[in-house]
DNA sequence: CGTGTTTGACCGGCGC
DNA sequence: GCGCCGGTCAAACACG
């Protein structure tokens, strides 16, 4: 077990669905310079090294007890993401890795744990993850107490630019406006052929330390296209999500600053339970606009899924 | 045969 | 207007 030193850090992050143009030029601007990470309009925060995860200052960890009010860090480990795993699918159970049903108190889901935990990008707008008084650990949580190994993390972060913070902490209401703000530009948008002006649905990245690229959430996907990227060695992948009707898609490709980085951009809501099984859970619950249904982040089985995927167990780091 | 992947072409937005 | 680039299409192909 102690080779399986490798981390895998998740970031997750709001992505306002309406990229304001002038964000847009910010975002580009700073692409890749900075430790925020930049992909599309899209604000990540960089998983830290290991040995830099405490200092990180923008990401939650997910293992209990919760951390210190003085971090915001939370560490949550998949001990081994190589062994066995869906080789045909050449994925991974990407709740296995994010595995994320833990901690999120009373919250119906990570997101809508997001929407009652807001981190923001600058460190002043940041705040520890502290759970509520009221919170009740769900009964899952023993996955999350009976820690296999100390051997890498995974971790959850947040943020938007400041101009989004308000957004981010209103997600409901946001989507609400962007809604009505997606209305407005397609009524300013000449018809084209191909379609009117494609509506930005929402968007959530997570960032996932991992060598395999593409994360099995318990959807399923087709991908319908791959382009270079620019300034990076690895492609990015498109998929689509293929329920019928369900228009909910996804990119994936590799930091070219850390190749072992996987970053995942989910864009709209499913409008379907998660097919799956694998223990499981769908993602995305759908009370902060942005899935299915069904979801929250529930291991029915914890003691099973513990047991089929041991080798994935979260653990504290320290 | 159904499903999913690959890949070149195409479209549209945007910056210069 | 032009070129770049991200995103999508769709035909060909692979696979079970």
């Amino acid at each position: 077990m102690n080779e399986m030193k490798q981390n895998h850090n998740i970031s997750i992050v709001r992505i306002n669905s309406v990229e304001k143009r002038e964000e847009k030029k910010e975002l580009t601007r700073t692409a890749l310079k900075t430790e925020n990470f930049n992909m599309a309009n899209s604000t990540f925060i960089t998983p830290p090294p290991t040995s830099d995860i405490d200092h990180m200052p923008n990401v939650f960890s997910l293992s209990t007890p919760p951390p210190p009010p003085t971090s915001s860090i939370f560490d949550m480990i998949p001990c081994d993401i190589t062994t066995g795993g869906d080789q045909k699918a050449g994925s991974l159970g990407f709740m296995d890795l994010l595995d994320i049903n833990q901690d999120f108190g009373a919250s119906a889901s990570l997101f809508e744990w997001f929407n009652q935990n807001p981190v923001v990008g600058s460190p002043q707008q940041q705040q520890s993850f502290v759970p509520s008084p009221a919170s009740t650990v769900p009964e899952t949580s023993e996955v999350l107490n009976n820690p296999a190994t100390p051997n890498s993390s995974a971790s959850i972060s947040s943020s938007s630019n400041e101009a989004g913070e308000d957004a981010f902490q209103q997600v409901k209401a946001g989507d609400q406006e962007e809604e009505q703000d997606q209305d407005k530009n397609k009524k300013q948008l000449k018809p084209k052929k191909r379609s009117q002006k494609r509506l930005r649905e929402p968007r959530f990245a997570f960032m996932t330390k991992s060598e395999v690229d593409h994360l099995d959430d318990g959807y399923r996907w087709r991908k319908y296209g791959q382009k270079a990227v620019k300034n990076s060695p690895y492609p990015r992948s498109y998929y689509r999500c293929t329920s019928a009707g369900c228009g909910v898609k996804k990119r994936v490709e590799r930091s070219s600053d850390d190749p072992s980085i996987v970053v995942t951009t989910y864009e709209g809501q499913h409008i379907h339970p998660s097919p799956i099984i694998r223990g499981s859970i769908g993602i995305f619950a759908d009370s902060s606009g942005f899935g299915a249904a069904t979801s929250s982040f529930v291991f029915p089985q914890p003691a099973l899924y513990q047991q089929k995927h041991a080798s994935m167990i979260l653990c504290p780091l320290r």
